[in-house]
DNA sequence: ACAAAAGTGTTTACTATACACCCATGG
DNA sequence: CCATGGGTGTATAGTAAACACTTTTGT
């Protein structure tokens, strides 16, 4: 930062925010996708963003893009990666400032006022995106796997009050794997990161109701890692 | 990524590297800083860094500028996170990618050709910083401790050969605390990830010399974290 | 022979994992 | 009364942590 000048207006590069945001509905991990209605990549599917304003941070801006093209507001949401290779866009020098996001299935999406499509869609089985955000998506989903497994950004995929089993069953599905029932229950319990209710899910079709149970908001929620080296 | 056009030239913000480049020396933990010459913020320190070139990656840019202005090259770089919000250069609205580097103690900077100051800067007790860079320092930090922990990034801040103890004293330096010398070694060995040499550092002053180590480059370095939910 | 740093194993406590049955409700 | 999903405890294996002495070299 000791270059003498900032640079001249025609050698900056444009800057956009693109959101990744995942949810898991109908036992699929899916992540929101908009359709591009001009070129390039016109009819191709790509994630939700824009460009940045001057006056906005690059956080507001995220929100702002995929509220305006959405209409999701109120998530999960934080900075994911920067995205920069010269040629990522046909239109010219464009960075990517990435941002990944979380949503209960009880959010919903709608097309904005241009009648832009937008859909989830499952992330294993992805149509070819626009752009380089193919690999964007990628990129969060590690990063999705990595948090759940020490960190409790897990409850963001799921209501305000919600059953254990919906929570692990969350869980499985992100990971792509099954967990024990009782272990998982007596971890998730044993961390104190759970206020249970005096409410009880009524169960569809036959069964036990199962009690519901909240997110402590303040809770200290990140594990220490297992090191490397003691 | 749906907006009908790329900004117009006025729109667009600039666009930073900035390199937070950590090193063990004299067993203090110190970062990397260079001392403005012009406005603003002229005389304070800050990071090397500054403005990309549309041809080129960010990485690259990470890379160039810190080349250029402090002739440090060929070590350990990888993104951080891109700091945005709008005031934080007097200048105008500027997007700092912010990168993390780590180098060995027999790595050397020099003042760059316009003659501007270049130094190691010890992380616990720096000068207050121009623009936010006191800020990327601290998340850079966190980072590191972090990331020691779980990775075997750690050996990036040796040299190819070193011994144990030397390895063991920069983890400390780092941390802040006291490891277990047995346990290090046990672990650090079944880890698998050292091949011996059969050199030995001659001792400076008494004591039995020491076996020489060298990191293995394409080991396997990540540990699976301690699940907060199994 | 002594000072200084290198090198080496074992025991104990804790944490993770595997595993099967009873409970409450609706039809 | 039966089908469905909710809820619970224990025993075993594996990993982490604490801990002290012997070896090699230079002076």
């Amino acid at each position: 930062m000791t270059e003498a000048e900032i640079p001249a207006l025609a050698d900056r590069p444009a800057v956009t925010v693109d959101v990744v945001l995942f949810s898991v509905r109908s036992s699929n991990l899916k992540v929101l996708l908009v359709c591009r209605s001009a070129a390039p990549f016109r009819g191709r599917w790509c994630l939700p963003g824009g460009f940045g304003r001057l006056s906005e941070s690059l956080d507001d801006a995220a929100r702002r893009r995929l509220q305006e093209e959405t209409d999701v507001h109120d998530i999960y949401l934080e900075q994911l990666y920067t995205f920069g290779t010269p040629r990522r866009d046909p239109r010219g020098r464009v960075i990517s400032v990435a941002y990944f996001a979380l949503a209960a299935d009880d959010v919903n999406a709608h097309a904005n006022a241009e009648g832009v499509q937008v859909d989830w869609h499952p992330v294993p089985d992805l149509p070819e995106l626009a752009f380089d955000h193919g690999e964007i998506v990628h990129y969060a989903l590690q990063r999705l796997r990595y948090k759940l497994e020490y960190t409790s950004v897990g409850f963001e995929l799921l209501p305000n009050e919600f059953t254990l089993t919906e929570l692990q069953t969350a869980y499985e599905t992100v990971l792509g794997e099954n967990l024990d029932k009782r272990n998982f229950r007596r971890r998730i319990l044993e961390a104190g990161i759970l206020s249970e209710t005096n409410r009880y899910r009524e169960s569809e079709g036959q069964g036990r109701p199962a009690r519901l149970y909240r997110y402590k908001k303040n809770a200290v929620s990140e594990v220490k890692a297992r090191r490397l080296f003691p």
